[in-house]
DNA sequence: TTCCAAAAAGCTAACCGTTAGTGTTACGTT
DNA sequence: AACGTAACACTAACGGTTAGCTTTTTGGAA
């Protein structure tokens, strides 16, 4: 039973790495909807099946690098500091996030993004998905039950903001702007707070 | 230049509905999966061509009598009475929206949508772009630059409404829950509203 | 009435993403 | 050394979608 990085799991790594460096580069150079899955496997050197056993659909080549930005936002939630409120620690998550992809470095991928509805479309799936996790995370937290419409709503707010942000002229200041919107709404929540979740009120 | 239903529109019109009457009702019956875009072709006997030059996507075929929605929610902003608040007439448009949905005679469409991704999916994307229209009426109603921040993220949360309540166990309960929360966040946007809007303030 | 331009519908044939089925190779374990 | 299995390959297909081209229908002009 060895345990750490074995011969076969190091190939597979490698395997998913190259095929997803291969999409990206293709990609950027002449467009995502220029280039067909076949021709990425063929650069790739893999067969075509090899490529969807490492990634569910075209679209998640792109999004490789996005995969913990779920983990993120949960975690804003689940480990931030006690007492410290909710809302203020999302807010400073969703700054992170979005300074990040308005880097320098993400630009060009964000904008193969954008000018793909194919892209925009399956983005917008996965936050969504994002936001169910979100909304989980924030109902246990306060010790409510995991569909609760207030945590729901202030978990899509939150994705909203996310997006709408990164679209913005300004976006560091979007985020303030929206989330000024947040607290106010979060504040009128008020959710009944159970007596399992953390004890203390720092909403 | 003869302006009114002339054959022409009617055949077309005709032709139009049967298709979509037939993919409802194999939808209905065998799910919507499980029926392919060739079949619904055969049995309104009409060809493949044809069915996308009525619809842009098979996913379109299921939201065809969905299609004023994005209307509703335009004329609530701009046909609301003078001195009408802006979020209580979304609030009530999105109210009688969710009552229409939840009714007993669309639940079986419904039932069908929330059981397929691919439609799920497909409806998010379109209430995305219902989104942007309503943030568009907003902003112009308020003489603001249509795309304003505080303008589109009171946007998708009305529509973030609409989708959560219902999802709710009480949906209309759930809508006024959430429209708590958007006025709140409405009353801390307080865009700086122009001079070429209509005039009064009423948001 | 006759004829024409254009809209509507049809047919064929393909493209593309995706998957099922079926091997084959290479690795980890015994 | 032998075995089980994970990773990958290959073929062939399926379903949604579109391009290219022909045929039919229709409204209006000559």
């Amino acid at each position: 039973m060895t345990v750490p990085t074995g011969r076969r799991e190091r190939k597979k790594a490698a395997t998913r790495q190259k095929i997803a460096d291969t999409a990206l580069r293709l990609f950027l150079a002449r467009g995502y909807d220029a280039v067909g899955i076949r021709e990425v496997a063929a650069e790739a050197d893999v067969a075509v099946t090899t490529v969807f056993s490492h990634f569910a659909a075209k679209e998640a080549l792109v999004f490789e690098l996005d995969e913990d930005f779920e983990q993120r936002l949960v975690r804003a939630v689940t480990d931030r500091a006690p007492h410290e409120p909710l809302i203020p620690a999302l807010r400073q998550e969703i700054h992170a996030l979005v300074r990040h992809c308005t880097g320098d470095d993400a630009a060009p991928v964000w904008r193969m993004i954008v000018a793909s509805p194919a892209l925009r479309e399956y983005e917008e799936s996965m936050r969504l998905r994002h936001a169910e996790s979100l909304a989980t995370a924030i109902a246990a937290d306060l010790g409510l039950p995991p569909a609760t419409t207030s945590c729901r709503t202030i978990a899509r707010f939150v994705i909203d903001a996310y997006t709408l942000a990164r679209e913005a002229a300004e976006p560091e200041a979007a985020v303030d702007e929206i989330f000024q919107m947040i607290e106010a709404a979060w504040a009128v929540a008020r959710p009944a707070q159970g007596t399992t979740g953390r004890g203390t009120d720092r909403r």
